[in-house]
DNA sequence: GACAACATACCAACCAGTCGGTATGTAGAT
DNA sequence: ATCTACATACCGACTGGTTGGTATGTTGTC
């Protein structure tokens, strides 16, 4: 290895890497077939790393599907304060350009857009608890995220007696995951664009933008 | 043998249903685990026969699922001629009659309530074509079940521009479908409630009923 | 040189599907 | 009526490949 400092280095992937790969690798393979289709191996193979490399740095393929839950939080977070539609003034405002946004990402192939947590748990809700509850924290953490502004639109202009920022919030998550589920159906986001178009003219008629 | 004319028969399950039992055993641990989570031998204690009955009327486990997505199609339909709320005169009543329905059902357990078509096309679509379009089509069965009912109340009450009958009902379909992954991930079907308290809100709204 | 970050080789359990066989029904000839 | 010939329904041990997980070796870094 005399040539270690010039040329083309072996082109290795950094060291250190390989946890950051396996969660990107699982998100994308759960998404396409769910949790228990997905095998480890799958999984080391789209990250480009070994099994070593993976029960070095999980416990157990559960245990992935926990941590890669958790990232899933994360990786949602800009969309809740780097956008451009979250610096319109007016709360409405930015509510209905989260749920244009949300919409402009129906486009494409299907695992392009579908959501980890939702296809994770619908197959692994019942055998593992652990993976059901991080399921669950993450679907609370983005529909408090989207609380605020609703319940600022709220308090602007009005809404229906009985209704709660939060259940809006998770009304709305509600038609994005049911969308997901319908485009896996037909292999097509058209059918999602469709009902998030519905969940748009609700939203506005609620608080009596015409 | 002596005794073999009376006493105690030895109550086997009668010849031929193994084919139905079959089918009510893969929509039952399906819904609770998916489609790849659940194993052939599963299906088969579930039904209370064993592997040889199983390919005796299967080709494959892939078979199976084809023919579940068809029998519960079929199971779903008493939804759109036998119940009571299909006999009211006013189709809106109708339409919102089949809502109600739908809510009442959220209750009990999760597995209780589930889609199989829904749970099961999200961890099968990218890996089995056949499954998805047997998915696909008892999706659109619904929705064409239900689109007449729409059809005729657009056309007593109007509706917004645009909107067209099969839409609805699609986001009706997407809105159910949500609620279920929600309820998952809560382990209890308040939050799918909600959801479709927000759509019958909707509903309404679109036909000016307060 | 010690420790973290990997890789390689391997294993026991499990899986979908097969196969040889049995039990039960049924149609036609006699 | 009964016997033969055949079909359908079902059984359960077995198999080849796969799976999640482990045990152990190697390499880079401080």
């Amino acid at each position: 290895m005399t040539a270690t400092h010039s040329s083309s280095p072996p082109a290795r992937t950094p060291r250190g890497s390989a946890r950051a790969k396996l969660i990107a690798a699982a998100h994308q393979e759960v998404r396409r077939q769910g949790y228990a289709a997905t095998t480890v191996d799958q999984i080391c193979a789209a990250a480009g790393v070994t099994k070593g490399a993976f029960f070095h740095h999980f416990e157990s393929k559960e245990a992935l599907a926990v941590a890669a839950a958790e990232a899933w939080t994360e990786r949602a977070r800009p969309m809740f304060d780097m956008l451009p539609h979250t610096k319109l003034e007016d709360p409405l405002d930015r509510l209905l350009g989260h749920i244009d946004f949300r919409f402009s990402l129906l486009h494409g192939p299907v695992d392009g857009f579908t959501c980890f947590i939702g296809t994770m748990v619908q197959d692994a809700y019942a055998t593992s608890e652990s993976i059901r509850l991080a399921c669950e924290a993450s679907i609370a953490a983005y529909c408090e995220a989207l609380a605020p502004d609703i319940e600022a639109a709220m308090d602007a202009y009005g809404a229906p007696d009985g209704m709660t920022a939060l259940d809006l919030a998770r009304h709305i998550q509600s038609v994005l995951q049911g969308g997901f589920v319908l485009a896996k159906t037909t292999n097509d986001p058209a059918i999602a664009r469709e009902s998030v178009a519905h969940l748009t003219r609700y939203v506005r008629m609620i608080f009596g933008r015409t």
